[in-house]
DNA sequence: TTCATTATCTGACTTTAGTCAGATAATTGT
DNA sequence: ACAATTATCTGACTAAAGTCAGATAATGAA
């Protein structure tokens, strides 16, 4: 696959305009007599419950030392206090203080200005456009965010996905969803060498997955597919379903998908039909299914 | 004038999101084994007739003493080389060597892959539909960046303008066109008290001009209206024309604004009467002039 | 010619950012 | 109860980034 020259023009133009932008309200946030990695460190805390030290260090990408430092300066002028989480008393929460929380506003009120500035500088109709544009680029750019990989179909990650694909069917099924009902997709169906695993993640964050499950004579079962609801429309589910059909003829050298879904998820169907899947007899005796659809993959480029 | 919230929220959106995709441009000038800040000064000179030093340091905001240490080091690893400008020798251009220009290869190509790579992530339709809404708001932004202010009609960039501007009219209009056989617009007529004369600017560069003489009894006339033409259709016309009016009804209480304008200047036209301009019979013997305009600011909000 | 101005450079700094190898303390599995 | 693991902290660093007050040299104007 391969882009045009003049996309990646685009994209390069793109990056230099937004650069300075972007630079700008950094340099905002400084100038407020701190460090600009402590303002981060303060404004990603947030008003609220508080925040868990190893989770502003994944946010923030920033080594645990470094950050232990940061937050004993942030709560040596006041702004943030450090407690052990009640619940595991290793970790350790950051909450703001009274002064923290006015810090954070001003903080949040910069940011506010910075759009508002923005905004301001184009007339009505170019800002109407502008506001579109970048909701635009916001979504897809998520969307090219998400990494699709193989993983363990018991790591913690793929768990509580599968958790949260069950929690969804028992709410959306007319009739509840019991997965001890349902046909197994144990997890030793979903691993090498009898299948595979595929999770989406978004900046760290699982997403999304999905299940092969390869079957004798060439046929295999596409299963447990799922994304998260925040995420969805950004073609996460295309992407899954593609990566689980290459893994399906490049690794498991198989001919055919099978699946099967229920008549309440709508997108799914679309989804399936829209990938070159048709509907056929049913070909299992799923209690959950409503519909059971193949694809051909002997034709694929 | 004021913004939706819905709008200032969609722009810290794509802030956030852009931000890290940015980060990670940078961080893969990192890892050449220099410093970021000595990569980005490569990068900016670029292959072609070097740079001025203080063109540098303009375009990346670096102190003095802080570029010339980043210019020592690119020069003693054999990257670039410093020389006098033959036209003035206090000043220094900086020029790639033959190695410096093959790390300048490098970035660019890191760029190019940093680009590509973001492209491939989407299918080809939502692809189509990034870079689009990417050129947008890189179209936009470039058109928030542009601050428009008022400067004495002599300073070296008033100046600039004015040539470009004459030098324009020269070639579009049919008859070409000589300054002073058009009836005057003299600076004194476009400084305060007379007059304003207006700049805009689009990061430090001049891109556009235009001008006010104020006459007696609440008329007013627009002049020297122009526009750069690599920044046309992003509303830079349409703004320095909406500060002379908040300045002719603030600064000099008129009411009433005229201005003439020649035949081929189509773009033009079209902006005056967007802007409530009605075409009136000449009031003027302007030789170069077609058309005339006027609006009645008194009715304005 | 002389003096103010301009462009760049130098030296002497400070601060920020970031890294790494342990130390400490709580938790979990056996 | 014991060992392994996990989350955070501490100390001792280094490098990068940035600042500031002059120094130097070329230029332009009086």
């Amino acid at each position: 696959m391969n882009v045009a020259e003049t996309d990646i023009e685009s994209v390069r133009a793109f990056n230099r305009v937004v650069t300075r932008r972007v630079g700008a309200l950094e340099s905002s946030f400084l100038g407020r007599g701190r460090p600009l990695a402590e303002c981060r460190v303060l404004f990603e805390i947030g008003p609220g419950e508080g925040v868990r030290v190893a989770e502003l260090r994944a946010r923030l990408g920033l080594d645990s030392g470094y950050m232990s430092r940061l937050l004993r300066s942030l709560g040596r002028e006041g702004l943030i206090v450090l407690a052990p989480d009640p619940a595991d008393r290793r970790v350790r929460r950051a909450t703001l203080t009274e002064a923290g929380a006015r810090e954070w506003r001003t903080l949040d009120e910069l940011s506010d200005g910075f759009a508002r500035d923005l905004l301001m500088a184009v007339d009505p109709r170019r800002r109407e456009r502008l506001v579109r544009a970048m909701a635009e680029v916001e979504r897809l750019l998520t969307a090219a965010s998400v990494a699709v990989a193989p993983v363990d179909p018991e790591a913690e990650e793929a768990r509580a996905c599968l958790a949260r694909y069950v929690e969804e069917l028992s709410t959306r099924f007319e009739a509840g969803f019991d997965p001890a009902r349902s046909i197994s997709a144990a997890a030793a169906e979903m691993r090498p060498p009898r299948g595979l695993f595929l999770l989406a993640r978004l900046d760290g964050r699982a997403v999304g997955c999905g299940g092969l499950k390869a079957g004798r004579e060439g046929g295999g079962e596409v299963k447990r597919m799922w994304v998260a609801p925040d995420v969805r429309g950004l073609g996460v589910a295309r992407r899954l379903l593609a990566a689980i059909e290459e893994a399906a003829v490049d690794e498991f050298g198989l001919d055919t998908l099978r699946l099967e879904t229920n008549g309440a998820l709508r997108e799914a169907q679309a989804l399936y039909r829209a990938s070159g899947y048709r509907e056929v007899p049913a070909f299992s005796d799923e209690p959950y299914a409503h519909h059971w659809f193949e694809k051909d993959l002997s034709a694929r480029a």
